[in-house]
DNA sequence: AAAGATATCTTTTTT
DNA sequence: AGATATCTTT
């Protein structure tokens, strides 16, 4: 332990009754929670199946479980349970659903299937389909509340109508055996508070949980670690308020007071020494947040040695941003023979990363990036994945449609919506339905109809049986998806589609290749839903720069970070209104600010292509809130930075001159 | 059903 | 500006 500082041990050895750590940026908290873990398996005997430890991301739970079975070497953390808030509730789900009256094979949805549902529903019952987003949000919040269907009240319209749809919705899920991605936390509250039995085995089953990132958790989440805890109330939650920048997810920062309402007896721990950046970075950015309010007063310093100031860059436009702030990384990184890995680039929001993907591709730069276009959401893995969903819940309808008419069989949009009409009067699922012999329907439709069904049954059964993955290599040909590609797209195209799927099968068979990978498709399935890019352990080690979002910059850290679109509008976003939207993003560019090292530029731009339009943003009022003497210009002076916002504005367009 | 033309919206952040 | 949805025409 000598290389922990007294705080840091005091967390460690901290065994018994609830403990809040309050982590500042860098302080180390994932090293308390990993060692903590190893303290209470090697120092304690406790074992690893009564640990469960909550992360934010996949990846941090893939990290914090490797670098613990390192440690352990001798011991087995076998049945160590290291996971994010959804994959523990899918865990429980697995166990126990059919309590809730689900059956075990019940599929988990993407919002995409979710959005259709909804929309559906709304249609249905001459609801306003149009506005099936923002009601899916609607639910979805109720949802992370925790908020069941007979407890949702709103008091708009908008909340009132999504409240109602709600009961609908869930209704529509269990007629389907299917489950969406907030009932992974939603439906583990209802089965701890009503069924006795599953809570003392779950209470007794994790006697130490330790939750990372606690300023994120949201309201179902608190109530699931409540339950979780029973009695027993081992409970270390880590977490900075400083850090919270989930709150329109339904994450409440204020969960870290509330564990001190609800544990008189709650020890409160801080970490204030940083580990991670130079002075003058540190030094920036307590005053950026200093101008926030705060639930807890923490000041973080370090010792790291003053290192150097905060380099602004100020540019033309997004072009130039690019260019400059790749050619800044090239310069340097030759200068130092250091490596692409070292830098980030980071963004407000994810559009802004185009500028720049277009410049590495030009300068044949390997990049890594956060966002965007999500592997699952192509349209050939969700017809794949929507087969392989059938396979293992024929209930399933969101994939039952998709994969009925995907390739085409001939079974149009009428026969679908009386299929539909019929199963919904009844409560049942589409499978279910067709096999009715009280379905009115023309004979071909009949036909074509239990002709899939009849064959999604069959390799049902052979895909249970025989040996699984060669089963599935076979399954895109089977169903003649690749001459479907063909006939959809040019050649090309098809042949990238075609080598995705096989990319997915490929990863499947790696993750039951894992010592405690799921094994069967069911297990392997649930697995995939909770992943939205194809995540491998060997990415971690590739030598490529970090595109990434403020947001998903969350729990890193780079030796250099370049921090882009420091500009109103921007950064603060322009739908940030309220005193409190402010300070969430505040809290942004100060999560941003604090993963550097020991160099960090800011960069903006005089002039933006917005919607097709020029626009000339000024800088942001966080760049004001930095001490000037840890700011250094870069280039030319930048007397705009200066002044009044309103000022500047005004004397970049008399340099500019007419053209608005 | 498919291609082509036109209108409309987009840019928050994600397990 | 570029992507996506919607409408038109074959």
């Amino acid at each position: 332990m000598a290389d922990l500082n007294p705080q840091q041990q005091e967390a460690v050895k901290h065994v018994h009754g609830p403990l809040l750590v309050l982590a500042g940026a860098g302080s180390g908290k994932t090293r308390v929670i990993t060692r903590k873990i190893i303290h209470l398996i090697r120092g304690h005997q406790i074992a690893p199946k009564h640990i469960c430890a909550v992360t934010f991301t996949n990846k941090a739970a893939r990290e914090m479980k490797s670098r613990v079975s390192e440690a352990l070497q001798g011991h087995n953390s076998r049945g160590l349970m290291v996971s994010t808030f959804h994959h523990l509730g899918l865990h429980i789900l697995r166990k126990d659903i059919e309590r809730l009256g689900y059956r075990a094979n019940f599929s988990v949805i993407d919002p995409g299937d979710s959005l259709s549902m909804l929309r559906n529903l709304l249609r249905e019952t001459n609801g306003p389909s149009d506005l099936a987003e923002a009601i899916q949000a609607r639910v979805s919040r109720f949802k992370n509340d925790g908020l069941f269907p007979e407890a949702a009240h709103a008091d708009d319209r908008l909340g009132e109508e999504a409240a109602r749809v709600y009961a609908l919705y869930q209704r529509a899920l269990s007629a389907c055996n299917a489950v969406d991605l907030d009932d992974l936390i939603l439906l583990p509250i209802r089965l701890l508070q009503d069924h006795a039995e599953a809570r003392y085995t779950w209470q007794d089953r994790i006697r130490y949980l330790l939750v990372d990132e606690y300023q994120d958790s949201n309201g179902a989440q608190y109530r699931l670690v409540q339950s979780l805890l029973g009695v027993r109330h081992n409970l270390t939650a880590v977490g900075d308020d400083d850090q919270s920048i989930y709150s329109w997810r339904g994450a409440a920062a204020d969960n870290l007071h509330r564990l001190a309402q609800d544990f008189p007896n709650l020890k409160v721990i801080k970490l204030e020494q940083n580990y991670r950046s130079t002075g003058r970075i540190l030094q920036a950015a307590n005053a950026v947040i200093a101008q926030n309010s705060h639930l807890f007063e923490k000041r973080l310093w370090s010792t790291l040695g003053e290192g150097h100031g905060i380099r602004a860059l100020r540019c033309a436009d997004e072009a130039d941003e690019a260019k400059q702030v790749i050619s800044a990384i090239l310069r340097d990184r030759f200068q130092r023979q250091g490596e692409y890995r070292d830098y980030a680039i980071l963004y407000r929001s994810n559009h802004q990363a185009r500028p720049f993907e277009a410049e590495l591709r030009n300068a044949r730069i390997p990049y890594q990036i956060s966002g965007g276009l999500s592997f699952f959401e192509r349209s050939e893995i969700k017809d794949f994945l929507a087969y392989l969903r059938l396979l293992v819940n024929p209930d399933d309808d969101p994939a039952f449609l998709r994969a009925v008419n995907t390739p085409r069989r001939g079974i149009g949009g009428s026969t679908l919506e009386r299929l539909g009409a019929f199963a919904k009067a009844r409560g049942i699922s589409l499978f279910a339905a067709l096999w009715e012999d009280t379905l009115e329907l023309p004979e071909k439709a009949r036909i074509a109809l239990r002709g899939f069904a009849g064959w999604v049954n069959l390799k049902a059964g052979e895909v249970d049986k025989a040996e699984l993955i060669p089963a599935l290599h076979s399954l895109p040909e089977e169903i003649g998806y690749l001459q479907h590609l063909h006939s959809e797209g040019d050649e090309k195209d098809a042949g990238r589609r075609w080598e995705n799927i096989q990319e997915l099968l490929d990863w499947m068979r790696r993750l039951q290749a894992q010592d405690d990978g799921p094994q069967t498709l069911p297990e392997i399935l649930h697995r995939l839903m909770l992943f939205n890019v194809l995540e491998r352990e060997e990415d971690d080690d590739r030598d490529v720069l970090r595109l990434s979002t403020l947001h998903a910059a969350k729990g890193l850290e780079f030796p250099q970070v370049f921090l882009v679109g420091v500009e109103e509008e921007l950064l603060p976003h322009r739908n940030s209104e309220t005193p409190e939207q402010i300070e969430e993003e505040r809290r942004l560019f100060y999560v941003g600010m604090t993963r550097a090292r020991f160099r960090l530029t800011l960069s903006l731009c005089r002039k933006r292509r917005r919607y097709g339009q020029d626009v000339h943003p000024t800088p942001s009022r966080f760049l004001q809130e930095i001490p000037r003497e840890h700011l250094d210009w870069q280039g030319e002076q930048n007397p705009e930075a200066e002044m009044d916002p309103a000022a500047a504005f005004a004397r970049l367009r008399g340099l500019l001159g007419r053209n608005e």
